[in-house]
This record gives structure tokens, C-alpha cells and sequence, in this order.
DNA sequence: CTGCTTGCAAAGGCTTTGCAGAACA
DNA sequence: TGTTCTGCAAAGCCTTTGCAAGCAG
């Protein structure tokens, strides 16, 4: 995690990762790619702009929305929604699943292989699938069952 | 749907089924519990709000929310994540899982006896399953492919 | 120069909360 | 009369947007 970004050569890999999805590779968007590109990753927007500036690179809370949104439309990482609260932002865009503790708010990678989804009937008229979510959602144990 | 609101009887089972669930069977809570509880619906917030007041009913924004927040804390309804802008309370409460229509924002049961999920690997340590969620993202088909 | 980016601050949308008045037992 | 509930308005969060200044080619 943090040995990524000592490592040589990252920097250039993210900025042709960027190119390679169309994505003009300014100071600020390489350096939140760092954060979230360098690794398997699922981190909310505040969790990347706090990492950001932790590592002394400040770079506004606006362009943290906007790139991660822009990364997003390119395919580069993926929304998760398990949270009304807030969106995670996942790095790996390879078919997977996930399992969210909601006392934690830790997401786990289910990689597809692992798990499979079968009998998905006909789709409505006119319309494709985009993709299918899975979230097992767990808890801790040791939690009061009352509210 | 409006045979329902018109079917004699039926508000007595709402205040039945609120007492059954250790909720206490005010008018702005039958009447909500006539909007979601009467039929398997996936309604938002807002979308009570404007049922019940197409209806003559008036119930205040907040009274709103804090009935569905209680529907679903006592099981009442299910929360559905599946569109970070706004939380969808499904009535249906039986083991199903999704289709979100991400144009229309159209959300359809789909029975768990017709889909199913194997291979679930273990689960993290000292944590239980407290449900999964299947969402099948799709699209109209007569939509551009460019942002 | 011209167009793309950034960042501040303000605005927006959804949801929650504080609190006074109302309803109910 | 004491407890629970309602509803208004305000506050809170996360996210988006307007716009002026900055940067790149």
C-alpha cells in the first residue's frame, strides 16, 4: 500500500493507463490514480481525498468528485452501491462480487469464480443487461440482536 | 392498486399486520401502511409522500420517513441500494432478489426460486450473514453508447 | 490565444433531528 | 396527566455546479 507509491516507474504506468482510457493525465488526476489505481482498491470519495492529502498532495475536494467520476465513465474503476450514505469506488473492474460488513463498512472482494449466479430469467422488452451486483451482506457477532 | 385503497377490510389488516410487528397503528401509519403494505411495491421516500398526498392524506415529510425507517427496522419492508440518490423500500419481504432499469428506475422482483447464488466462499471471521442482494443492472436498448 | 482544469464557495437533493404542539391512554 | 406521535423548520451529509483564475499547447 504504501510501498506502491515508492515504486519507480508507477507514476509513468498510471499516466498511460489514463491515456489508454482517454483521459488527459494531469498532476491531479495521476495522483489520485495512485491512491486508487496502484492496487485493488474501495475507497468513498472523502476516504481518497483524505489519503490524498495525507500524502501532502492537495487537491480539492471538487476535483476528487469529478475525477473519480470521470474515471468511472472511462471505466477505470467501478461504482459500488452498498451504502445509501455514500458510493464506493472499486479498482478492480474484473467481474466480482462483494461481501459488505455493515458494522465495519469494509467491502470484501468475491471474485467471480468463486461465486455463481444462475437462472436469471428473461430480461424485460428492449432492454440489455449492464451488469449484475451481488452483495452478501454480514455482521459482526458480537452485536446486541435489539435495536 | 386503487382496488386496493377501495377494498373494505383492508385497514383493519394494516392496523393487524402493524400490531403483529410491535408498531403502534397511528392514521399517518396505516396510511402510509396502505401505500407500500397493501401490494409488493418498491417505492422511495418522495414517492410515499406524493401517494399519500394524491390521496387527501396528509402526512409531513418527516413523519414519512421516520414510518419507513421504522417499517424497516421492524421488517416491515426491505431497503433496497440501488441508486446512491435515493433508498427504495420494498414491500416484498420474501427471499428475491432485482432488476433495476437504470433509465426508468424501474425496480423488478425477481422470485429467489428462479435465480440462484452458489459457491458463497466463507465468511470473514466472527461475522454472520445477514442477507444478499442481487441487483441485474440493465439499460433501454435505444440508448446511445457515448457519454 | 484558446481550450481544458482546478478549486473555492455556493447550491442541491435526500434524510435526519430538535422541539413545540397535538393526540391518545 | 404522562407518554407517544406529528409536523414544521432547520440542520446535516454527500455530491454537484458556477465561475474565475491557472495551465498547457
Amino acid at each position: 500500500m504504501d510501498q506502491v507509491t515508492k515504486t519507480p516507474g508507477w507514476q509513468d504506468e498510471i499516466v498511460v493507463l489514463l491515456r489508454s482510457h482517454g483521459i488527459n493525465p494531469t498532476t491531479q488526476r495521476v495522483t489520485i490514480g495512485r491512491i486508487i489505481l496502484s492496487a485493488y482498491r474501495h475507497l468513498s470519495a472523502d476516504q481518497v481525498l483524505k489519503a490524498v492529502n495525507e500524502d501532502k498532495h492537495f487537491v480539492s475536494k471538487a476535483t476528487v468528485y469529478n475525477t473519480l467520476n470521470l474515471f468511472a465513465k472511462r471505466k477505470l474503476v467501478r461504482e459500488v452501491f452498498v451504502d445509501p450514505s455514500k458510493v464506493f469506488y472499486d479498482s478492480n473492474t474484473s467481474p466480482h462480487y462483494h461481501i459488505y460488513n455493515e458494522d465495519t463498512g469494509e467491502l470484501i472482494d468475491l471474485e467471480a469464480d468463486q461465486l455463481e449466479v444462475t437462472g436469471i430469467p428473461d430480461l424485460p422488452a428492449n432492454t440489455v443487461e449492464t451488469g449484475i451486483d451481488v452483495i452478501v451482506r454480514v455482521h459482526n457477532r458480537n452485536r446486541s440482536v435489539l435495536n
